[in-house]
RNA sequence: GCCUGGGUGGUGGAAUGGUAGACACGAGGGACUUAAAAUCCCUUGGCUUCACGGCUGUACGGGUUCGAGUCCCGUCCCGGGUACCA
């Protein structure tokens, strides 16, 4: 009988799985491969078809390796902590692991139809206590260490207090913001309490009064990579600045390394450069300003020291330190005034109106420490209180916003660099030679930076500085559901649990909102103390906490000891294929990679990066269907027919569709009801009632109530929806479900179909219309050992040199896509392979059986079951990747295109395992190359191997 | 602005500097069939020719090369990311 997709899928996913086929074998001899995804959240509208495309590719490389002899991690897991099932626990009163633990079910049985060869005995969930007892473990690891500059690496605390009780903190160079010097033994005398806060200021997990971006409506603190153009990530709720007690994660002190070690890994350069973008160093000097009334010292940054003698006023971010202090009685009510503006201005709006340009003098001077000039001080919301010092010294010749800011406020221009127009714009192009500018005139921008330094730190006016834009993560969340932090406190001292006592377990509470006096949720626990009297941190991790480890878990899933074995470290090391999106370039992909660094450090773990090949999948779009609609009298109009009603004006328009309507039976009176209301409205129909933009009427009525009556002008008998790209959405009717595809088409087909696609990091619509093309490929397929009555067939006879061509030359190509993670071309090398053997009725069990382990990656179920039939035990491991010989034992020759002055003007029979000189000897020789030199002598002969033959005259 | 990836038929897309458009969809034609579905075969970048064939062609303009979609220089578009970062 024909192959049926349904049976069979059904029952080899069912033997993998009671077979445990994909379990990651303790064979150490054989080489590992680790090829991971990144897990999903599980949310509540389930997987569509985009969802599981990075992981049809990451499957397709895992039993690849698996047929080459690899012993291949391929795990999966769930990212189950997060917002959303917070946020529908309020709305509904659900507890969130119900929601979440129902999502996961949903998502496990929608993966499980498309026949992954996941191992989920290492599944993990990063909500499962078992789980977050480790992100608490290694919470505390990063809190009980400090950064060494020294050894550059982070150390325990016991190293840092044991260089206090010797030496004092003088000599220690550490990754902190303390600034307040003292010796060994004004240490000892500092009680319990300051010991604690000093040391705060050198641990890689602190608590600190911080300026945090705070959204109101969702009550909690967000990271600067959860908020994206001003309001929050997840819902798009405004964000604020706000100062309050905040846990962090001294992530800044790792920028150096995080961008040094982006060098060696195989991402792709915009992921890289993201990163580098997002770590944003920037080499400069610190230069201060004296203020001498009242006596103050302004210390600002500048990339551009050279520019020194354009600097024409100072401004000051409205939140600085030093705006009170300095401005004048006169001054104050209207700098009062603009802080206070600047300072309820939520982020999103001081965004919107970059171009707005404000600011207010203080009345205050600083004067120029070289020319000894007065230079007024201003200040300005376009200077962000959290970069640099929160202050820059103004050169609007040089720079666009100086610049802005001065025309605005009239404020001089001098130009110092010589090469640009500064009539109406600034010059910032670092080329040119100084001038107006002391002893730096003359010189080129790069030499004039060089010296500037020089002079700067000469006269000890501040000194060669490199800056980040990195900040340092916010790690507290005002939520529910997320990992408690392990920390209680005792006499207002932060300190952390033990490891006995871990996990902390999240305790159940009445309702997920906030406390009445502002609490986090956490504080409606009733009887939740240390010991029973000392309260816990209140606040969770984020989201980010629970994914900066995971790969690491898979390793050693069910560890009750370690967050996983050394041994199981040492061999798994890291990841070899990472494959998710590319919108977790400043988030994720960051902070996993800091956690190895600090795991490293601390001699927990061996590697350094977790992943050194990353590929982002590409977003399937939706493609959206359109119907047109006559609203007066529920008629829809074909799109073609709607097109030609709305290009038309709209008089002349109603006349063509009044005639239409008239041909078409609508009655006298409808076409009247239409006259007086003559809308036409363009409504998205469900996708999946739509075929080749043809929509099912009938289907169509049967969608929705008000469409039960619907009348259709057709065109050509059928009624064409317009189509349009948009982003995969329930509002917009165009999900298409993987396992409507399964159903129809079956999973094979599924996987096929969205590695053929396209290349799998390109974006690209959803678009069932080639799907018969890949269905097709799977009967022929079946059909090659089927004959006409669908009798299983299969010859011991051996195979002909073009069959043995066809398969060799499918081998060869396929191998090289998959080393090139070329999915899409590795498809069409398949659908080659199948119509040459099917045009060559080819039985051969010498060519089929090495087929079905070819094909079996992208197509594993179809594949088995042919194995089956061809009478070998069952098993996805098969035998081995089939192996290309390089030798040219089946095309050794083959018609090899000869050119003549670069144009191909014949064929000829060669042996392609001659030498390049006998190849042009036999070239030469050939009677057809006779005839075209005409007795002439070649110039030259030029030979590429495998490609072509170059004759010039 | 900056960074990054692109620009190839009606469409999705193939081409380690070597026969551009593989493979698939769509379209057109044909076979089988009472008919439909399914299946199979042929044609399908453009221009030109009765035909064999010829010319032209990978956003545009130059360059390197025996040979360029591919490499180099310049220009124009499109997608993605990102920014008052001093």
């Amino acid at each position: 009988m024909e192959y049926n997709f349904r049976e069979v899928e059904k029952q080899w996913q069912q033997y993998w799985a009671k077979n445990k086929t994909f379990r990651a074998d303790g064979d150490a001899s054989k080489p590992k491969y680790y090829v991971l995804d990144m897990f999903p959240y599980p949310s509540g509208a389930g997987l569509h078809v985009g969802h599981p495309l990075g992981y049809i590719a990451s499957d397709i490389v895992a039993r690849y390796k698996r047929l080459n002899g690899f012993n291949v991690l391929h795990p999966m897991g769930f990212d189950s902590f997060g917002l959303p099932a917070e946020q529908y626990a309020i709305q509904t009163g659900q507890h969130p692991k119900k929601t979440t633990e129902i999502n996961i079910s949903r998502y496990r049985e929608q993966m499980d139809k498309i026949g992954f060869s996941f191992d989920w005995d290492r599944e993990v969930r990063t909500s499962d206590p078992s789980y977050y007892k480790w992100t608490q473990w290694i919470f505390i690891q990063i809190y009980q260490s400090w950064y060494n500059l020294k050894t550059n690496k982070a150390e325990p605390v016991s190293s840092l207090l044991a260089m206090f009780e010797t030496d004092g903190n003088g000599a220690v160079r550490a990754a902190s913001e303390e600034t307040k010097i003292f010796t060994a033994g004004e240490w000892k005398q500092f009680s319990e309490s300051e010991k604690q806060s000093l040391l705060m200021n050198y641990r890689l997990a602190y608590l600190s009064e911080a300026w945090v971006n705070w959204c109101p409506a969702l009550g909690t603190v967000l990271a600067n990579d959860e908020v994206k153009e001003g309001v929050s990530e997840r819902g798009g709720y405004p964000v604020e600045r706000k100062r309050m007690p905040q846990w962090s994660m001294r992530i800044t002190a790792y920028a150096e390394r995080l961008l040094n070690d982006l060098e060696a890994l195989d991402w792709s350069e915009s992921m890289k450069e993201s990163q580098r973008n997002w770590i944003g160093k920037s080499t400069g000097t610190s230069l201060k300003f004296e203020v001498q009334n009242p006596k103050a010292e302004i210390e600002v940054f500048t990339t551009r020291p050279d520019t020194i003698f354009g600097v024409s006023f100072l401004t000051l971010a409205p939140e600085h330190e030093l705006v009170e202090k300095i401005t004048t009685p006169d001054q104050k009510k209207a700098v009062d005034e603009y802080v206070a503006f600047a300072k309820n201005r939520s982020e999103r709006e001081r965004q919107a109106d970059v171009k707005k340009i404000s600011g207010q003098f203080t009345g205050a001077y600083a004067i120029h420490p070289f020319t000894g000039k007065q230079i007024p001080i201003w200040i300005g919301d376009y200077v962000l209180a959290g970069y640099g010092t929160g202050a820059v010294m103004a050169v609007p010749a040089h720079d666009s916003r100086d610049y802005a800011f001065a025309k605005h406020f009239k404020l001089p221009i001098p130009q110092v660099v010589s090469g640009g127009d500064i009539s109406e714009e600034s010059y910032d192009a670092k080329e040119g030679k100084l001038i107006n500018s002391g002893f730096l005139d003359g010189l080129d921008v790069k030499e004039g930076i060089r010296r500037a330094i020089e002079e700067i730190e000469k006269k000890n006016l501040g000194k060669g500085k490199t800056n980040y834009r990195l900040r340092d993560a916010a790690f507290g969340r005002q939520r529910y559901w997320g990992e408690p932090i392990p920390v209680y406190y005792k006499d207002g001292i932060p300190y952390t649990l033990e490891e006995k006592d871990l996990p902390l377990v999240l305790p159940e509470i009445d309702s997920f909102l906030p406390t009445e006096s502002g609490e986090p949720p956490l504080g409606r626990a009733k009887d939740w103390k240390y010991k029973g009297q000392y309260s816990y941190e209140t606040t969770t991790m984020p989201g980010w906490a629970g994914s900066s480890w995971y790969y690491l878990r898979y390793m050693d899933a069910h560890n009750d000891q370690a967050f996983a074995s050394p041994e199981a470290m040492d061999y798994w090391k890291n990841v070899d294929l990472y494959i998710g999106g590319s919108e977790h370039a400043t988030g994720h992909l960051l902070y996993v990679r800091f956690w190895t660094k600090f795991l490293k450090d601390r001699g927990f773990v061996k590697v350094e990066e977790p992943a050194q090949k990353l590929i982002n999948q590409g977003m399937i779009q939706g493609t959206s269907c359109f119907v047109y609609r006559l609203d007066a009298i529920n008629t829809f109009l074909s799109a073609g027919l709607a097109d030609a009603f709305l290009s038309k004006p709209k008089n002349e328009g109603i006349t063509i569709l009044k005639q239409l309507l008239a041909s078409n039976n609508i009655t006298g009176s409808e076409i009247e009801a239409f006259e007086k209301n003559p809308t036409l409205s363009k409504l998205h129909a469900d996708v999946n009632i739509v075929t080749n933009n043809e929509l099912d009427t009938e289907k169509f009525r049967a969608w929705r109530e008000e469409f039960k009556n619907a009348k259709f002008i057709l065109e050509d008998g059928k009624y064409i929806c317009a189509g349009e790209v948009e982003k995969m959405s329930k509002s917009k009717h165009n999900v298409v479900s993987p396992d409507l595809v399964c159903e129809q088409f079956g999973a094979d087909c599924l996987r096929l179909y969205e590695m053929f696609l396209g290349p799998l990091e390109q974006s690209k619509p959803w678009n069932t219309n080639g799907i018969t093309g890949v269905s097709g490929f799977i009967r022929k397929l079946w059909k090659l050992y089927h004959d006409a009555s669908f009798k299983f067939i299969v010859s011991d006879e051996p195979a002909s040199k073009a069959e043995l061509k066809s398969l060799h030359r499918s081998i060869k190509k396929v191998q090289d896509d998959m080393e090139r993670y070329s999915f899409n071309t590795s498809v069409s090398n398949f659908m080659i392979c199948v119509n040459e053997l099917t045009e060559l009725k080819c039985n051969k069990r010498q060519v089929l059986e090495p087929l079905a382990i070819l094909v079996s990656p992208y197509a594993p179920h179809i594949c088995e079951e042919l194995w089956k039939l061809l009478g070998h035990s069952t098993s996805i491991t098969f035998a081995r990747f089939p192996v290309y010989e390089e030798k040219h034992t089946v095309e050794t020759a083959f018609n090899y295109p000869v050119s003549l002055n670069g144009k191909t003007k014949f064929f000829i029979e060669l042996d392609l395992s001659l030498s390049k000189e006998s190849i042009e000897k036999e070239v030469l020789a050939q009677e057809q190359t006779q005839k075209i030199l005409d007795g002439k002598a070649p110039k030259k002969i030029i030979v590429v191997p495998n490609k072509i033959v170059n004759i010039v005259i």
